[in-house]
DNA sequence: CTGAAAGCGCTAACAA
DNA sequence: TTGTTAGCGCTTTCAG
């Protein structure tokens, strides 16, 4: 491995003139660049970067903490963050937490030793130990989809997640539904209850309850989707419709629909949220609300990248719009 | 930031002892090591990992190169790999390729400027630029899940994926069927090639022939599947049963199975390839193989810490079994 | 426009 | 067991 050394030597300069030719080019003469320019090539020489960063004091690399790298939504919220951290310069480092605390606070100690440089948080808990705490307050940190719980200290990216929820109930409304379930995701996430909110409050604008028994909680996973319809559909007065706080979730349910011999929609519409590319190939497809994932990602990275460089945000919270999605998965309620 | 300089100053000791103490504690005395301990906490000393590495010579960070993060299948993958990762002391580096060279060499440039000590590459392509060849051959690298077509300078932990295209086609025949359409991936893929040697061996053997009107390619994508499906189906003497060589283009052949009027597998039996966790949830479910994807990548992953470590590999080639997982997608072959 | 040299924080060889 | 010191490869300040 060729060092800036062994350029400077072979070109006749010094190391600080084959550094400035790198990087800033236009402030050395062409006659020494070109002789610099035919050294390094000549060598093969490619620049130490864990060398210049441990210089200049930064990783130029980001953790992405992610509850579920199975869930296709976070994939495409990935995609949104690599795309900008490429543009950036900076590298992305991936911490699968599934939720749990002892992995969050693992990987969200990797900035605490300037592995990276700041942290995207796609979960809604607070990933440093307690007693980092004191530490990590300085260490840039931007939540994307989600609000860690009970803390404004970071800057969040979301969906316009109340609104979206409305959007729901309007929709399933219009159809003619009356008796609706709710199947969460865990409660203790500040969207969940952004969403359920929003779906309360619609219906209440229509003079609709949402009865609590109708209403329960999911960990937005497949199966648990079928648990929730599961129970939902076999007590008294089943709902006729039913919104999933995620696709998944609304995945399982229609399964769990079918299986107990109804029909989606004629005896029961279901509603997902996410959009993900499976809702497409569901049958029926899943009447859904589309997020701009990437753009979450995309924003929320560029967000990061402000802190880590001491810039003003323009604002601590972006809300980006989401967009309803109808397909086949919810109809009109049937006469009974 | 605290630095080493500090703790030692705090503690009385030498910046040596204090980088003993963190890394080999049982080289200092019990005393000293309480004080150095103590300073560290007082301070709340946190070593810079960048200059440790920098110091070593290594990034302590492997480079994995994904050709599309929102496949299920690879996310297991990764998961594999970031588990053996973080066991090993490694972070992990997301590359998203979404197959294109020009993001495979950006990505695997990477190794080349020491930002990661070796890269895991999902796809089949080799994926530095030509000019880097000659400083590439001494990155360490293993191909897990797909092979490089033409280059077997890497080791390789992938599939039986003959083996398993075979006991698809065989659960297939023994269900009657004969006229049996293939949806495979890109045919410049090797295992690509391997399932269809497989496929096409098992039907040979007994004197089935696999024809090739019946083979589309496809690109592993749900609407791929689609696409060919409605091609194999549309055909005079259309399939009775299709292979498709991964869920994802499964789903999409159902959907399109159905969107033509035709039952599965009362009219048509579907097989896919991979058991992600959406081929549960499908109408029907899905037969598929279970690939053991955790697995593979925790092999890729200690495999890639051999040669990182230069030392010798068992065998260059590590191949893992599959697991016919038999669901309601396939059936008997119909009276017409 | 270019060079000399200090320094980033840590490790490890060598001395004591 | 501990301290001194020389780097690791690069950037950057300060002179020239």
């Amino acid at each position: 491995m060729s060092n800036i050394r062994e350029v400077a030597r072979r070109s006749g300069v010094s190391v600080a003139t084959v550094s400035r030719t790198l990087k800033d080019p236009k402030v050395v003469s062409p006659q020494t660049r070109a002789r610099v320019l035919k050294a390094v090539d000549e060598v093969g020489y490619r620049p130490n970067l864990l060398a210049r960063n441990f210089s200049s004091g930064k990783s130029f690399a980001v953790m992405v903490l992610v509850p579920n790298i199975a869930n296709p939504f976070f994939s495409r919220v990935i995609r949104g963050i690599e795309k900008a951290a490429q543009d950036q310069g900076y590298s992305v480092l991936l911490g699968d937490t599934k939720g749990q605390p002892a992995n969050e606070q693992f990987y969200a100690g990797m900035a605490l030793t300037n592995q990276a440089d700041g942290l995207i948080q796609l979960d809604s808990s607070y990933p440093f130990a307690d007693k980092d705490a004191t530490l990590a307050a300085s260490v840039p940190m931007v939540n994307a989809c989600e609000r860690i719980a009970e803390d404004d200290r970071y800057p969040v990216v979301e969906l316009d997640n109340r609104g979206a929820a409305q959007a729901i109930a309007q929709h399933l409304m219009e159809l003619g539904h009356s008796r609706i379930g709710v199947i969460t995701g865990p409660v203790a996430s500040p969207i969940v209850r952004d969403r359920l909110a929003g779906f309360r409050q619609a219906l209440e604008k229509r003079g609709l309850q949402l009865d609590s028994e109708r209403v329960t909680e999911g960990e937005f996973t497949m199966p648990s989707g079928q648990r929730g319809a599961e129970a939902l559909l076999s007590a008294a007065h089943a709902p006729t419709a039913i919104f999933c706080m995620n696709d998944e979730m609304a995945i399982g349910a229609i399964h769990q629909a079918k299986k107990m011999g109804l029909t989606v929609p004629g005896d029961v519409s279901i509603a997902g949220f996410d959009n993900i590319e499976f809702s497409q190939f569901t049958d029926p497809p899943l009447t859904t609300i589309d997020q701009p994932a990437e753009a979450l990602g995309r924003y929320a990275m560029e967000t990061l990248r402000l802190m880590i460089d001491a810039k003003p945000l323009k604002s601590s919270r972006t809300i980006l719009p989401f967009n309803l999605v109808l397909r086949e998965s919810t109809g009109p309620l049937q006469d009974v």
